[in-house]
DNA sequence: TTTATTTACGAAAACGTTTGCGATCAGATC
DNA sequence: GATCTGATCGCAAACGTTTTCGTAAATAAA
């Protein structure tokens, strides 16, 4: 199964030219005359010619594609921050090779070298749950692949970062959980390795501490896959469940780990909010309709994915080596639905 | 920025042999005395030598690459697919470029010819809603370009193609509606010119007629936009709850289709399933958290992208043309759950 | 007329591979 | 001793493009 295409070759025997001089006309330059010029324009407009990508990508040393490791796209924040990376990309005429880590830290040292050796001119990266070392990254970076990071990003690698406003967004559920006269608010959350999860964290200390409450540790509960397994996340809340004063609330921090909870927490006839209020970070579009609809710390992921894009795009384009990084922080919405009221 | 990697020369400077030598040696060639091959191969696993694969795609004229057009990621079903396909690609070493066309006819044709000029060897392909003409597949399927089609396929290409019964989803939702007691049942579907459209339209119908009723054509509600612009879908709703007999129950067509529509039913304070049933095609993680939780039509998603894949890098690899095509159906799956149920 | 300058084009190398073929040399066969 | 065979390797072309450099003719300046 060939697929054949139209060469400068076939065009220059058909035109009795030279090959390099087709290809000067084809990219307008000064040299051709604006004879010449128009009659390969012409032959190459008919016969529909398309430069060969993978030609001048060899010829350039650059692959006009960049490379994009998320843990999992099945979850609508990273679908709506690839949405925006998509977006960006194209526009910019950069083909986009999306891989999944699963939150598995060999997955995501696969996929990065993988991705690195099929040429990609750049990463664009969130890391997975499991991953406490990024030495297999920091040796790529310093080979001279440009990279950029966003939503679980690292300290260990100087580059651009977008993430969302996560302190803040954290506060602001915990504090809208205390104004709504819930006590005893437990955190579900992801990895301690990722850096949301500490934001996060923070954030949800920060809003205790202001009301004059101690953050108890045992509240606090970590899912080493940030929800990907089920098992880990039902694990988290039967703990939480047992404790001697149980909680009345719960702030979740990701995607999957909300939906998972409201899920098992109506498996488990515990009425939400009368029971047990809840908040969680989530982008789910269906939020409104879960039962209770989700009071929900949405970030305006499809412009994370534009924003990060652009950013590399510069990176990857720059004449000279940037120094200069920047660290962007996107505010949150806090949405607030059923799930977390006292008093409907 | 640039990102030097070892070469077949620099392995063949340094040990004393031909690029031709060092290259036969890497793939193992008979041509190659043991020894040379040992060398060659500690001196290519001690430098990471990984053979550059724009090189080697130029040379092959084959990429190693698949694309994908699908009208959106950002929707269970499809991220669900295209984790299938991606799974398959990395496991056979084939890179994956997704693109979406947001359900628009002219971003699918600029898709689809910015793909085969980027030379990917093979397309996987659900056509948009807008789509009525697929000239543009035809003539890269012509040219030889290898594509197979899922979901929503066309009769006018033959190649594989992978889809869900749908008939039979349809029907099975249907009925089961009817056997709830509903007796005016409507359904909101996505462009006529969809064949999942039509094939579920069939399914919806036959139910209909099994149980001895006569489809009503206005009760048939058609999104142009397959439920991309809620507003559409609005309409449509708005349209049946207005009829002189207003339907006690609906079947919606599509993920988004049905999400949407229990949404808009809840704004309205229209109780679902006390004032109307619902059944939807989905493949929400969530439908169990829906409020109600919603009955839905489950579709194999990850199996038809694994096998879509398989079946279309069997396409790239065959040797000889191929002219035995498939067209495997898979089974979905009704899950029951609220709001469908007359009785709970 | 001679010499410089411009214009318009072609030859060839390069990017990193793969591959057919020819070259060399050893040993085997007659 | 002449020929053959097999093993091992290098040469060179090829994939399609870009780019540097050279060169011929035409024009301008001397």
């Amino acid at each position: 199964m060939k697929f054949e295409a139209i060469t400068i070759k076939d065009i220059a025997k058909a035109l009795n030219l030279s090959v390099s001089t087709v290809s000067k006309a084809l990219r307008g330059s000064h040299e051709i005359s604006e004879e010449t010029k128009k009659n390969v324009l012409a032959y190459a407009r008919e016969y529909n010619y398309k430069p060969n990508p993978i030609a001048q990508s060899l010829k350039r040393g650059l692959s006009k594609s960049i490379g994009v490791i998320v843990c999992n796209i099945d979850n609508n924040f990273f679908s709506q921050v690839i949405n925006g990376i998509e977006s960006i990309a194209r526009q910019k005429d950069y083909n986009v090779i999306i891989t999944q880590s699963q939150e598995s830290y060999e997955r995501e040292v696969a996929n990065s070298e993988h991705l690195s050796s099929r040429s990609v001119d750049g990463l664009i990266i969130s890391l997975s749950a499991e991953t406490k070392n990024v030495d297999h990254l920091v040796k790529l970076h310093e080979k001279g692949l440009p990279m950029v990071f966003f939503d679980r990003i690292t300290d260990e690698i100087a580059t651009h970062k977008v993430i969302a406003n996560n302190f803040k967004g954290a506060y602001e559920a915990t504090r809208h959980l205390l104004e709504q006269g819930f006590l005893h608010i437990a955190h579900i959350t992801s990895s301690g390795s990722l850096s949301i999860t500490l934001e996060r964290l923070e954030g949800y200390k920060k809003a205790l501490a202001d009301a004059g409450l101690k953050p108890d540790p045992r509240y606090i509960k970590f899912c080493q896959h940030g929800g990907m397994l089920p098992e880990e996340t039902r694990q988290a809340l039967t703990e939480l469940l047992q404790l001697k004063v149980r909680p009345d609330a719960i702030f979740t921090a990701s995607d999957r780990l909300s939906t998972t909870t409201l899920s098992l927490l109506r498996k488990m006839q515990i009425d939400v909010p009368g029971q047990i209020g809840l908040v969680g970070f989530t982008n789910s579009i269906s939020a409104d309709i879960f039962h209770p609809s989700l009071t929900s710390v949405v970030q305006p992921a499809l412009e994370m994915g534009q924003l990060v894009t652009e950013l590399l795009i510069q990176l990857i384009e720059s004449k000279r080596p940037v120094t200069q990084f920047q660290k962007k922080i996107l505010e949150t919405e806090l949405k607030i639905r059923d799930s977390s009221l006292r008093m409907p």
